[in-house]
Formats: structure tokens, C-alpha cells, sequence
DNA sequence: ATTACACTAAACCATATAGTTTAGTGTGAT
DNA sequence: ATCACACTAAACTATATGGTTTAGTGTAAT
């Protein structure tokens, strides 16, 4: 029979893919797509030039799969179990405590400089790569948004908090962690730091005092 | 005298010079930095190439013209005659309507597709030139925060507001603007379009419920 | 043994591109 | 006239780089 089952070989084959993606990775967060050779991820992944793109066709492909990969592992991280599961919260003190929370983490998350740096490269390819952006945003904003206008949706049944637009209360409650990320992380040089919990929890009650 | 005075064959060489500027603008801001070339650059400047390196030194020094004059033109248009007098405001609905006026108009100005395109650009090349990043900070997010800043510790002194911190006050004033220009302008593909007037009313009353 | 598979090193091709050099044109001032 | 200046077209250098091809190695299953 002319089938041709991959089953046995395949350990070393996916040794090597993880080796490229790994190399690949590391390359194009230091140095971004353009000045990221596919020699030089050869060489990183110690891999042969015919192996390289057996694995990837070009180097789009390879570059876009980095990226996949990596916005993915930030969607898991930023909305794993515990922001997902909006607990029944009764009190305002409640409600605080949990924003605190999910903020810091949010921000702890995004602001670390490897999600910093690849964001940076997606949004400087972004007229090359449009759908690379998407995937980010499916991965954050858009994810995020949705959670929170369903949060402040139930908070405000509850009566825990007084605006019913809560597409709007989550805006509000969002933008200034988009604002962080945009001016401490993505346009700061350096590593990229979180602002102090005093400010954040002054954010917070601000926030509290105009939709309660 | 040995003294070369250019004064007599100036009016060509500065023609030449915006001829460069422009068209290497036009390019940079429609391609990003790696993908456009100096022989395009030429050629849409309709210039010699001797002549294109003996106004600049390289493309680097090019491109850095380019994003300071746009910078420049940013911080002028933004921080120009109407924002940056604090005129005296003396009840809440004046309060209001400035700033309404402030926040839809510093959209207008930041979301044009010509500046989210070059901020796009420098962000992506933020590694290979940090200090243009800082130019833009400087006439952007630097400078707004500075007048918010002040003008927010007026209307405390005089009683507008209640928020004592002008500097929290301010950063939660930007933050929604920042917000907007990084998910409505940075992140989105296609033409940046403003939130429309509603939405930035109705934002403005969830500040000022917070802080007066 | 032979076949299939995953891989290797290294040469190779084609193209793009930053920047330079060569040789020469036109113009206004001395 | 001739010098200095700003410019031109076009060839050229040097290098980088995406991707392919060639020829061959090792290993496991048949």
C-alpha cells in the first residue's frame, strides 16, 4: 500500500519543530520579522536550511505560527479559571476586592515583555499580517471586553452597581488598562513595569464612585 | 574669501529637500521602514540619488526627519491655542462642556489614519530607534498629562472638583483617550473612526460623577 | 538488502538594496 | 571665460537574504 503513515519517525521530527518554533520565536521578539533572517533561525534551532522548510513554507508561515502561538498562550493565561468564573459577589466591599484582583492580574499578564515585544512587532506588521492582529484581539481586548459587560451586566441586576449600560461600564472600567499598557508598556523602552497597587485601587474607587 | 555662503542657489536645494521629505514620508508611512527603499524613495522624490545623500547622510537620518516632523506637527496641532489656556471655569456644566470639547478633540486630531499609521511604524521599530519613541512621548501623552495635570489642580483649587490628586485625576481623564486610540485607532485595521459623541458624553459624566 | 523517512552540509540562484563612483550638464557670480 | 554649485543618469560594489538543489548519512521497518 502507497500509504504513508507518520507514526513511527515522528519524535524527532516534532523535536525539531519545537526547536524552530523556540528559535524563531526568541529571533523575531529580539530583532522583529524584517530583521530576522531565516538563516539566522537555522542556525538558532540547529537545524538544516531543508529541514526548516519542510516544517514551514515560508517564512510568513513560520512567523504567523509564532505568533498564533504565543497570543493563544496569552488568552489561556489571561482568562483562565479564575477570571471566568464570576463568582456570586454580594457586596460592594466584594466587588472591589474582586476588580483589585483582575486588574493586577491582567495587567501582570500583559505587561510581561515578551507579550510587550510581540505586540509591538504585530503592530508594526500590521498592514502585512492583518490577521495576526485579529488573533490578538480575540485573544485580549475583545475577550476581555465581553467578560466584563457580562460581569457589570449581572452586577447591575444585583444592584451592586447603579449604570445599566454595562457595555459602557466596562469601557470604563477597562480603558485605563489599555491606557497602561499603551503608555507604560507598548511605548516605553525597558522593561516594562507594573504602576503601584496604591494607584491602582485609587483607579478602582474612582471607578466604584461613579457607577455605584 | 574662502566663506561659501548659500545664498544664491538655495530656492532649487530646498525644493529638493520637501521633494525628499514628502515623498519619503508618503512611503514610509504607506510601507513601514524595512520595506521601503531609498530607490523608491528616489524615484518618488523624482531626485538623483547623489542628491538624496547629500541632504541626507543615510536612511536612518531620513526616517528620523520624517517621524520628527510629524511629531512636531503633532504636538502643535494638538497642544495649539485652544487647549493649552485654561481659561477660568467656574461652574461644573462649563467644566463639562471643556472638556468634552478637549477629549473629541484630541481624537480627531490623534486618530487621523496618517499619525495612527506612523505611530504604528515607530512602535514596530521601537528597538532600532527608542529616542523617536520618546519624541512622540513628548508631544503626545507627556505634554497632554502635564496640562491635565494642571488644569485639574485649578479646579480642585477652586472647588470644581473634589479629587485632591491632579495627577490621578489627569490619568484617569487620559485614560479612556488612550484607551481609544489604542483599540479604535492602533489595533484596528482600516480607517480609525472616532466613538461617536454619545459614547464620549457619556464618559465624561462617569468622570465627573467620580470626581466632583 | 532494500525501501522510506527525516535529516545534514554546502553550494547555489535570484533578487533586493544601501550606498558610492563616474562622468557630465546647466547656471549664476566673478 | 571660469569657478563653484546643485544637480543628473547610470553603472557599480558589496552584501544580505529567501528559498532551492544536490548529494549523501543514519535508522527502523519490511
Amino acid at each position: 500500500m502507497p500509504q504513508t503513515i507518520q507514526k513511527k519517525a515522528m519524535p524527532t521530527r516534532l523535536e525539531k519543530r519545537t526547536q524552530i518554533l523556540r528559535a524563531a520565536r526568541e529571533l523575531f521578539l529580539a530583532n522583529g520579522y524584517k530583521r530576522t533572517s531565516m538563516e539566522a533561525i537555522r542556525a538558532a534551532a540547529d537545524v538544516s536550511k531543508p529541514t526548516l522548510y519542510t516544517h514551514y513554507a515560508d517564512k510568513e508561515a513560520l512567523f504567523a505560527d509564532v505568533v498564533q502561538a504565543t497570543f493563544n498562550q496569552l488568552g489561556i493565561e489571561q482568562f483562565s479559571t479564575t477570571s471566568q468564573a464570576p463568582l456570586p459577589i454580594q457586596t460592594q466591599l466584594e466587588l472591589r476586592i474582586v476588580l483589585i484582583a483582575f486588574v493586577t492580574r491582567a495587567m501582570q499578564q500583559m505587561l510581561k515583555s515578551d507579550y510587550v515585544a510581540i505586540l509591538r512587532i504585530v503592530i508594526g506588521e500590521m498592514p502585512h499580517f492583518p490577521n495576526l492582529m485579529s488573533i490578538f484581539r480575540q485573544n485580549g481586548p475583545t475577550r476581555g471586553l465581553a467578560i466584563a459587560t457580562h460581569f457589570f451586566g449581572l452586577a447591575y441586576q444585583q444592584g451592586i452597581i447603579k449604570v445599566a449600560d454595562a457595555d459602557l461600564v466596562a469601557r470604563l472600567f477597562i480603558g485605563p488598562i489599555a491606557s497602561y499598557i499603551l503608555t507604560d508598556g507598548l511605548l516605553q523602552t525597558g522593561e516594562p513595569k507594573l504602576p503601584d497597587s496604591a494607584r491602582i485601587e485609587a483607579h478602582i474607587d474612582l471607578f466604584l464612585k461613579a457607577v455605584c
